[in-house]
DNA sequence: GAGCACTGC
């Protein structure tokens, strides 16, 4: 990247870079451009020599004589004023610049609202096609009253003159699925290939099938699609839809991203860490590949974010086919907000004319307690009244509860459904009229400082409340409730979510970066940086891991890690399992891991026969991460079993995701030289294996069950579910921490404490290990 | 002795 030359007079000269380079690794043993910038910033806008030291111990360096003089020699050294350059990546407050705006709007042609219906979003499989016409005279001709129709020449036209062009239209305006086309009639597939990403598996795969149904041809060959553990494409292959994270993947092999002559960046306004890394890097290659296209794709209407980080791109519009929803408020504010969700069901079932109701609750516990009440009160009802059919759906309900939400309903009933999150982005439900929103939903934040994730109920967004009324208005017009004042809406609410890059641990992102070569990670060019104590906190984990080398340049452990598409601490477990012979049970153990937490499967009412089956795998107090691999050998030896997997309370559909990331890795340990060993009978060899990725996460046990982490000192539980909960071995690895009532360490396996100074000496001392 | 919103590689 070639960033660093536009700071202006504060560039700092190479002998104080090189100064202070070299007092971090007499101080650290560590140190990087991205460490060596952090000081002297600090020692910029300090006041004293105290001042520096205090904002390095706030960090979490340990004080000592050496940090004071090297506060009180940094300081001095460093010229203080207060910097005149534009600091983007500190304050953001105001992002409105005002003057660069959209040199194109004046440009912007709307074109009459169409309403019929056909999506981008799509349902593919409706089977509702005219039997009048072939199959694909219906398809042209939806295509033909698209509202993106109308726009076809002076969209190219704009995208011919345009190296980026910033391009909103809502959801229905077949963007997705036209442009791709009209570039490859237009002759850019020529040139190579034309890539559109989607944030989402299935969107990726349906859209391609789509378009390649239009263009009637076959899948895979002309029009294909690329997603983790299946890539249905060839040689052929010129429309490629793709997921963000797997366009990340490949730049990876191709920084250039030579094979391609366009990327279009759709549903760009969901910001996903992918969506966000590309920015980034996409802003650089159009630099010096001048004849790449990048179009950005969002459904926002206000897009002068994305046309200011692309130094001024025009906006282009399209209309969208959208009906009216009428908003409507609570007089005072609401005590109980679940209370009055229920009561407006009823109340609209009652009052309001025909049309289903879609509610936005935050969880699983929520919903269902919801549809227990629900049921309890309609059951009073008198027969005047018409059914209500309640419905549920969340990621964790399986499959075949799931269906159930589209299946038809009685003539004359009304179906609810109670719904998290996932209906405001990820699924569409056909035929609601009525949203019912709380303005809530969980949020994940992580706290870089004590590395620590949790899951809390947030207010959401204003863009958020947005995109759950339009959810309303999909087949008609439609009426939103919103249980809060209108002026606490106005007030209360932000205006967007803030992009996950700023809520999420981004040790695997910043080792992407670096592989891709980014020298110096705070001045990479992010739209909405994250914290600098973020990206500190990811290379020092990375350089305690192996990963980077003492002045922060990838060393070849790291380059190996990278190779496979997990958390890096499970990247360097399997790395590790190498040395110890063991990588068959290892990889197992990594992909049980990344499934997460959704396994085991415990009922209402089952719990105790759960629980059992769930301890049935713990034999021999061996730890979770043992008792997961003893899972998964389990299932493999019926032969992937489903029936198994309900006898044992088991979720087949983690397990198969499990088989489907095994694979994976299977393929990918050959090509990064780790040879595919196993040692079932040596659990200390794969215990070894898991602290040499994990041995960060040590904890050692207090009074009274409670535990201590041994390097950053927190007290932290080892959580119930835990096969080691009532076991409380002196020393524990741990994978992670979540802080629900407790902080408590999730997957647990006992240690022997001289392993972390024999597998990490320089994280380790013996002082740190030694018994008390 | 307790609870997992949602994605993705």
């Amino acid at each position: 990247m070639s960033g660093d030359s536009k700071s202006g007079e504060w560039e700092c000269n190479d002998a104080l870079k090189t100064w202070v380079s070299n007092r971090l690794l007499a101080l650290l043993g560590f140190s990087s451009p991205e460490f060596v910038e952090f000081a002297i910033g600090l020692a910029k806008q300090a006041t004293s020599a105290a001042d520096v030291v205090g904002k390095l111990e706030e960090y979490g360096l340990a004080f000592s004589d050496d940090l004071y003089l090297f506060a009180e020699e940094i300081f001095s050294k460093v010229p203080w004023k207060v910097s005149p350059r534009k600091q983007k990546t500190y304050e953001n407050e105001d992002g409105t610049t005002g003057s660069g705006k959209a040199v194109f709007e004046d440009q912007i042609e709307f074109i009459k609202e169409s309403m019929l219906k056909v999506d981008d979003e799509m349902s593919i499989e409706s089977p509702q096609i005219s039997k009048a016409k072939s199959k694909l005279e219906t398809l042209h001709e939806d295509w033909r009253t698209l509202p993106i129709y109308a726009h076809r020449d002076s969209l190219l036209k704009a995208i011919e003159e345009h190296q980026v062009l910033v391009i909103v239209g809502e959801t229905g305006s077949g963007k997705t699925t036209q442009i791709p086309q009209y570039l490859h009639e237009a002759g850019y597939t020529k040139r190579g290939k034309v890539a559109c990403t989607q944030p989402r598996r299935f969107a990726a795969m349906s859209v391609a099938a789509r378009v390649s149904q239009e263009m009637d041809i076959k899948l895979g060959h002309e029009v294909g699609y690329s997603i983790r553990f299946e890539d249905c494409t060839s040689e052929k292959t010129v429309l490629k839809y793709m997921t963000d994270g797997k366009l990340l993947r490949e730049l990876l092999g191709e920084p250039d991203l030579a094979s391609y002559s366009v990327i279009m960046v759709d549903e760009a306004h969901e910001r996903t860490v992918s969506t966000d890394v590309l920015f980034g890097l996409l802003k650089d290659i159009a630099r010096f590949r001048k004849d790449i296209k990048i179009l950005i794709s969002s459904a926002t209407p206000d897009a002068s974010k994305f046309s200011d980080f692309f130094d001024c791109a025009p906006i282009y519009r399209i209309s969208g086919r959208r009906y009216p929803v009428e908003i409507q408020y609570t007089k005072a504010p609401v005590a109980d907000y679940l209370d009055a969700a229920i009561v407006a069901v009823l109340q609209i079932h009652v009052t309001q004319p025909p049309g289903d109701i879609l509610v936005f609750l935050t969880g699983q516990e929520e919903i269902e307690s919801a549809e227990e009440i629900l049921k309890h009160k309609i059951s009073g009802f008198g027969s005047e009244i018409p059914e209500l059919v309640i419905c549920k759906i969340f990621s964790n309900l399986p499959a075949e509860l799931q269906a159930k939400i589209f299946q038809p309903i009685p003539i004359g009933s009304r179906k609810v459904v109670l719904a998290t999150n996932i209906a405001e982005a990820s699924l569409t439900i056909d035929g609601i009229n009525y949203v019912i929103d709380p303005g809530f939903c969980k949020m994940e934040s992580y706290n870089p400082r004590t590395g620590m994730e949790s899951l809390q109920v947030t207010s959401i967004s204003k863009a958020s409340a947005d995109q759950r009324a339009g959810r309303s208005g999909r087949t008609g017009p439609g009426k939103c409730f919103r249980l809060c004042t209108a002026d606490s809406y106005k007030t209360k609410l932000d205006d967007n979510t803030p992009p996950e890059i700023q809520r999420t641990n981004l040790t695997s992102v910043v080792l992407s970066l670096k592989i891709l070569g980014i020298q110096n990670l705070l001045n990479f060019d992010f739209m909405d940086p994250p914290s600098n104590e973020a990206l500190l906190k990811a290379l020092e984990l990375l350089f305690a891991l192996g990963a980077l080398n003492k002045l922060g340049e990838v060393t070849k452990v790291g380059r190996q890690m990278a190779g496979f598409p997990l958390d890096p601490m499970l990247s360097k477990m399997i790395v590790a399992s190498d040395k110890y012979k063991c990588s068959d049970e290892v990889i197992s153990i990594a992909a049980m891991l990344s499934v997460g937490n959704s396994i085991f499967y415990r009922p209402k009412g089952e719990q105790v026969h759960a629980d059992h089956a769930r301890m049935s795998f713990h034999t021999g107090n061996v730890g979770d991460h043992i008792a997961l691999m003893n899972v998964y050998n389990s299932w493999r030896e019926t032969n992937y079993s489903t029936q198994w997997c309900y006898e044992n309370y088991i979720q087949v559909r983690s397990m198969r995701r499990a088989r489907d990331i095994r694979d994976q890795l299977e393929r990918l340990i050959e090509r990064v030289e780790i040879e595919l060993t196993g040692c079932p009978n040596d659990l200390q060899a794969i215990k070894k294996a898991i602290t040499s990725g994990f041995f960060s996460h040590s904890a050692r046990l207090q009074n009274y069950g409670s535990y201590r982490t041994v390097k950053h000192p927190r007290i932290v539980h080892i959580h119930p579910s835990s096969g080691l909960a009532d076991n409380f071995p002196r020393w524990v690895v741990y994978h992670e921490v979540v802080l629900t009532t407790k902080e408590y360490m999730r997957n647990v396996t006992e240690l022997k404490p001289q392993w972390l100074v024999e597998i990490a000496p320089h994280y380790y001392q013996m002082k740190d290990v030694e018994d008390a």
